[in-house]
DNA sequence: CAGGATCCCGCTAGATACTG
DNA sequence: CAGTATCTAGCGGGATCCTG
């Protein structure tokens, strides 16, 4: 039947489209920095430790793994490694661990990682500039509703 | 005991911590354009559909609800509407209902929304330039580490 | 100190069916 | 056409315990 066969159609073109939103360089830079704790990370790393305070200049240190684990504070342990090493496979950072009694493993971000640190500048001089009226006009909307 | 509220206030810290994250306004930001449907969203009515070729201009435009639902060909109803109300309620887009028979809806991008959407021609040139050094990154540690 | 291994729970996206 | 309502499975992420 060809309504039959038009579902297909549909559910083919679904599936090619979705296998192009997996391969698309901006979904896939996406779905890194919209991981809560990579960003988060970057700063870190980055040096800049107040994220609403953007006139802090780079002061970029390697930083050991109790340290980011102490400054973000609200990680646990599974998700920092895990971030950490997804981190390192995509060569934003490097990991360095000194074979002393306890070990000491540092981290540090590379000139990629360092880069990407300076694209989320961006976003969160948007995020200042405009998002209060977001809030804004939520509540409005919100208030409008009720 | 000490290590009771040593814990304690530990706990406490993270709950600051967290409660910090969810004030930031970097990472509002960031949770509303990391959903998938966003992005497109505000592709589909800014006007490049194909968002791999940034040289399109922009032709801002209204679109009806089915066109939105066809040209993103993976989304389901429930995701677009949801999507399309929360966009609504942000002042990111308008709502348009006419009452013919049967009802016809369009939105439109609020020039807030557009400037969001220009927003994402920085990420989208971000990727572009640097994602394929990411992709060969992680090839290269996959094959060192196999 | 810096993680690995497990269990487990909440949330959310998706499918399906119905409506003004 | 443009949604709403409901149900469910899958999985991301936290907590917990253990190790070189």
């Amino acid at each position: 039947m060809t309504t039959t066969k038009a579902a297909q159609k549909r559910d083919q073109a679904k599936a090619e489209y979705n296998a192009f939103l997996a391969a698309c360089p901006s979904r896939q830079l996406l779905d890194r920095i919209s991981d809560k704790w990579v960003v988060l990370i970057l700063c870190a790393l980055g040096g800049d430790n107040s994220p609403t305070q953007p006139g802090t200049a780079d002061a970029p240190k390697a930083m050991r793994y109790s340290e980011i684990s102490r400054l973000l504070a609200g990680v646990s342990q599974k998700m920092l490694t895990q971030t950490l090493r997804s981190l390192e496979r995509d060569g934003l950072l490097t990991r360095t661990a000194t074979p002393t009694v306890p070990v000491t493993v540092s981290y540090e971000l590379t000139d990629l990682g360092l880069s990407l640190h300076h694209m989320t500048r961006g976003l969160r001089n948007w995020a200042q500039t405009h998002m209060d009226e977001v809030l804004t006009n939520r509540e409005n909307h919100d208030a409008r509703t009720t």
